[in-house]
DNA sequence: CTAGTGACTGTTT
DNA sequence: AAAACAGCCACTA
């Protein structure tokens, strides 16, 4: 397991309850600027040994769930974020303004 | 080592 | 506003 996913996996574990973050912000958090896609590829490496990563609370720059090649979890994540309050709209994505993650600094403060 | 890929993003059409 | 382009970089074969 490489040591760039587990920053990534910390990063995701801080989002709010109810607040979405998206890949590039993560990355940045994760002092790994321009690493948007490599959180994607740590988030499909995910598997049942990583369940406290909330990664239903990762979305793309555009505010909606990012496809995938399980389309299945796509709804799932859906639903996941419903339960946390997170509304969509009729077209299936959430409001930033509202529900970002406004956090934009490291952890270490 | 080279080439292909991808849960992305910012810029330009 | 939506779609196309072009960067981006770790990971895999």
């Amino acid at each position: 397991m490489s040591k760039n996913f587990e920053r990534i996996y910390v990063v995701i574990k801080r989002i709010p309850k109810g607040k979405v973050a998206t890949y590039g912000q993560i990355a940045r958090l994760a002092g790994l600027p321009r690493h948007a896609r490599q959180v994607g590829f740590a988030l499909a490496a995910l598997t049942d040994g990583s369940r406290g990563v909330p990664w239903q609370r990762v979305v793309n720059a555009a505010g909606e769930v990012s496809a995938r090649e399980h389309p299945n979890s796509q709804s799932i994540q859906r639903a996941l974020l419903e339960r946390e309050k997170v509304r969509f709209d009729e077209r299936g994505r959430i409001s930033l303004p509202k529900y970002a993650w406004k956090r934009e600094r490291k952890p270490d403060r």
